[in-house]
Formats: C-alpha cells, structure tokens, sequence
RNA sequence: GGCGCAUUCGUCUAGCGGUUUAGGACACCGCCCUCUCAAGGCGGAGAUCACGGGUUCGAAUCCCGUAUGCGCUACCA
C-alpha cells in the first residue's frame, strides 16, 4: 500500500513555540518516513500574517533540532520542491485559483464581512449549519471585472458542489463520511491576497509530493474541503492520517493553563530529548509489545501508522519523569559531567573547582537518586559545599546525648587512616561502634548528618571517598560544635 | 445548535469473536534487601471493558441506539 519512497511533511504555523503535541506530529511523521525509506519534510505555514511571530519559525526549528527530527528538506536544506515557507509562494497559489476560477471550482466574492455575519447569525438562529450562500456567485462576468477594476476588496471562495457525499479514507479512522451539503464555500484567497490553509496546503502538498498527510485530528473536518479541492484540480489525493489529541489530566485539549506545551518548557526543566520523544510517541502509539523504553532508532524500527490509536490521550507528567530517569542511566559520563558543571554554575558554584574525575564519582553515586541532571547539583549539595544546616528531624532521631563522645572516638580512628578507601571507613567505624559497644548505626547516622547535613543519600562510605578524609574530619567537628549548640 | 471523532484499571495502553478468572507500564501500597534515601526483586490493591439493545452456540471485540467527552463549525492554522 506504501508507495515507493513515501513523502511527509511537518507544517507547523509559526506562531509561538513548538507545542508538545505538535512534536508527537513532527515525531509521527517522522518515523513513517523513516521507517519506509521515505522523506520527511518540513514547511514554514506563515499564510496568517495577524498572527506571525517574529521570531517563531526559528524558535520551531530550533527546538526540531534540539528533539533529534531531522529533515530531508526544509528552508534551510531546500529541496528541489521549494520555497518550503508559504510566504514566498504567492505567485503559485495565484496561478492555481486562476484554474480554478476559469474552470468554475471558486469564485470571487465581494461581500462584505457585514453580511457574512448577519447571514451566518440568521442561520444560526434558525439552527441550520451556518455556510455561505453563494451569493456572489451569481454576479456577471462584467459585474466581476467592474468590481475587480474598482479595487473593490474580496475573497475567493470553493465552491462546493452540493448533494453529494464526500467520503475521506483515513489510515487511523477509516472511512469518514460528509454530506457536501454542510460543506461550506471556504474562502481560498483572503481579501490581503494570502491564501487560507485550505489552499496553501493542498497545492503545496501536491506540488512537494507529499504521499502521506499526517496532521492532528483538528484537521478531520475540513478535510472534505481538502479533498474537493484534490478533486477539482484532478490532482491524486495523498493518503490521510489524522492523530489523536493530546489532552489535559481534565481530558480537555492540552493547554497552557495546565502545564507545561512548550517542548523548550520540558527542555529548560530539564527533560532530555530521548524521554520527552519517547513519552510523546507512547501517547498514541504502541508497538503491542509491552516494551515502553525506546531509543529513537528503535521507534523507527516499530513504528506504523496503523496503530496509532483513535482517542486522546492525556499527557501525564509521572511517566515522562520515569522516562527521564530511565534514559538519564544510559547516557555517557562525559555528557552527565558537562551537563552538571552547568548546572553547578546555574547554581552559583564554580564549577572549574571540582575535577572531572571528582564529578564522575559524584554522578556514580547519585545515578540511582537522580531523575533530572540538575539533581546531581540540587539533591546533593553537600558535595560542592559544606552543609551549613543540618535536617531537624533527622537531628532529633539520631543525634543523642552520648553521640558527641562517640564521634570523638571515630574522630580517632579515621585520623590514624592513610589515603582510606571505603573499606578503610568502614572497617575504621565498625572497630570504633565494636570498642563503644554499641551498633554500626550510632555512628553512622550521626556522620551522615555531620558531612551532609541530611537523612538521605548515597552510602555513607562512598560519601566519604568523594570528599575526602580531612574534609570528613572537619565536617564531623564542625557538627559536634553546631548541633550540641542547638540541643 | 449542526457535522465529525472518540469511550478498556487514576493515567498511558494490550486486546482486532472463543487460548481472558481482561495482560503490561507509570503512579500508589506492602514485603525483601539495607547505615539512610533511592535503585532492584517479589507481591497487592485497582477496569461490572460508558450505558442500553441486538447479531451469535459464544462479544471488550460485530451492528444499532443513548449518554458523555473532545474537535470543527473563521478572510486562524
């Protein structure tokens, strides 16, 4: 069913950001065009010149780029199907509504948006589907030329045949069914000249090559307006597929109100690509398989596009965090050092204190208790400075009376050590709890608030190895002092 | 209002007429491990498959209604 060498395309509107949904589109495209040796383009829909963005297309491919889609072609790797920025396509969409005006398939219309509005308001209230009435499509040629020549200004209108059924096949939803009757005469040409998306889309689809329209289920119910318009200019229609939404946890359309939309929001916390690009295929998508971790070679490798699901789904943030710890495991040291030293600086540390060595053993502690990169930073403090409070609780439950003394007999033990390893803490401690008389734990828990000022965290011992012996035993006297104090 | 689409654990989903006492994942709870927090292992709770009718020997799976949700209904995409 799959032609030869399939051709796709992403056509976001620069408007803003790229919208999380709008990257599971771009990701979707994305895989069917690689999973079939296929092309997968994208084009700049800039048709809407109150709504364009300065700024807007650069900050969408930048975030492309930075989710790992790459193009085939696009306005900054032209093919030979471009210019691929609607924009600069003026001259092509006039030289197509001309054939289509001369062959009776759209019409210019004069009214003004006055009557277009009473007109719709009376069909509303007398609840019939409100669409234009193709009054102007009734004027003489002479009428047309006149008001033409006047500069009166205008629009260009589909016009739709009615009485006719319009069925649109769609890889996800089947075979959808439209009555041409409640198909509206859609305007083509707005009255600036621009065409609509209706026009610009299907000309530029046709003239790019595209085989496949992968494109949100918003889409579905023009549709017909599309394929019309494949048909009045004889062209073939490509095959359809429209997605599934992404929703709210209240299941309405994915919103600002609630979260974040904005793939560089996700990017900025933190997220990394592979799980932010793994977690949107998931939300529509399965294999069937129960395997949820993919790399994205691997979802290239699984993907179709017959299952893809058919209802919304709802974007839950737990997920995507397990996601993230889960690719955050797989990726390189090096990466996870570069990636902590800027998070030092964000953070107000100077990074160019600590080693790369030293953040390798940091990292290798942490990589169980760590769901972002900045938590190597965040979660650990302890690492990069001396704690200058120590945890309330934590104080209350295993800071006693007798610990002062005890500490001071660990004191001497780790001071008679030499370059200790961990087994040397270890062993220096059990001897220190052993000559107490009491359980490893006396000791432990103290030192553990003592050189990090918290409950948690990695063994105590390996702690200890990464800051080293004499910044231990400081640590410990440091405590001993303050928290006695606070008692 | 009209048209269209959808409806399986809280969420993402498996399921495409019998192998299903509806499987997995995230989240949640418990146990084990353990110096803590995690991770990991094991286990638990959680879905009368929206509802009501059909078809069939047999339906989550097919058909029809209803409800609910969502989308579209623009000279926005």
């Amino acid at each position: 069913m799959i032609s030869e060498t399939p051709r796709v395309r992403f056509a976001p509107s620069p408007t803003g950001y790229l919208h999380v949904g709008g990257l599971r589109t771009a990701l979707y495209n994305y895989l069917f065009a690689k999973k079939n040796n296929g092309k997968c383009i994208l084009r700049i829909e800039d048709t809407d010149r109150n709504r364009y963005v300065e700024g807007a297309a650069e900050s969408l491919v930048e975030s492309l780029k930075w989710s790992g889609l790459e193009f085939d072609e696009s306005p900054q790797n032209p093919g030979e199907y471009g210019p691929y920025t609607q924009s600069e396509r003026n001259e092509i969409y006039d030289k197509h509504i001309k054939q289509l005006i001369e062959d009776g398939n759209a019409y210019y219309c004069f009214c003004t948006p006055e009557r277009i509005k009473e007109l719709r308001d009376k069909q509303y209230a007398a609840k019939e589907q409100p669409i234009y009435d193709k009054h102007c499509l009734n004027l003489s040629k002479e009428e047309i030329e006149e008001k033409l020549a006047a500069g009166t200004p205008h629009v260009v209108r589909l016009n739709v045949r009615h009485g006719d059924k319009i069925y649109v096949d769609d890889i996800v939803r089947g075979r959808v069914e439209f009555d041409s009757n409640i198909v509206d005469d859609q305007v083509l040409i707005k009255s600036d000249g621009y065409p609509t998306y209706h026009l610009a889309n299907v000309v530029d689809d046709h003239l790019m090559k595209i085989s496949h329209v992968i494109r949100g289920e918003e889409w579905l119910s023009s549709t017909p307006k599309h394929v019309l318009l494949y048909d009045y200019f004889g062209w073939e229609r490509p095959q359809f597929a429209h997605l599934p939404l992404l929703l709210n946890p209240d299941k309405t359309k994915l919103s600002k109100r609630q979260g974040d939309v904005a793939v560089e929001d996700y990017r900025d916390k933190g997220y990394l690509r592979d799980a932010l690009v793994n977690f949107v295929a998931l939300l529509g998508w399965s294999a069937g398989d129960n395997q949820e971790f993919y790399k994205l070679d691997e979802l290239v490798e699984k993907f179709s596009l017959e299952r893809v699901h058919k209802a919304g789904a709802v974007f839950n943030i737990d997920k995507l965090n397990w996601l993230n710890f889960e690719h955050l495991r797989l990726m390189p040291v090096e990466d996870k050092i570069e990636g902590v030293r800027k998070e030092l600086d964000k953070a107000g540390y100077d990074n160019t204190k600590f080693s790369d060595e030293y953040l390798s053993h940091v990292i290798e502690a942490m990589v169980e208790r760590v769901n972002f990169i900045h938590e190597n930073v965040t979660n650990c403090p302890y690492f990069y400075t001396p704690p200058t409070e120590y945890d309330e609780k934590a104080v209350a439950k295993r800071w006693k009376e007798d610990t002062p003394a005890h500490l001071d007999k660990l004191l001497e033990k780790f001071e008679a050590l030499d370059n200790p390893v961990k087994e040397a803490y270890e062993n220096a401690l059990k001897e220190a709890a052993e000559e107490l008389g009491v359980g490893n734990g006396k000791l432990i828990h103290p030192v553990r608030l003592s050189v990090s000022g918290m409950s948690g965290g990695p063994g105590l011992y390996d702690i200890l190895v990464i800051i080293g012996k004499d910044e231990t035993i400081r640590r410990i006297k440091e405590a001993k002092v303050k928290i006695t104090a606070l008692k």
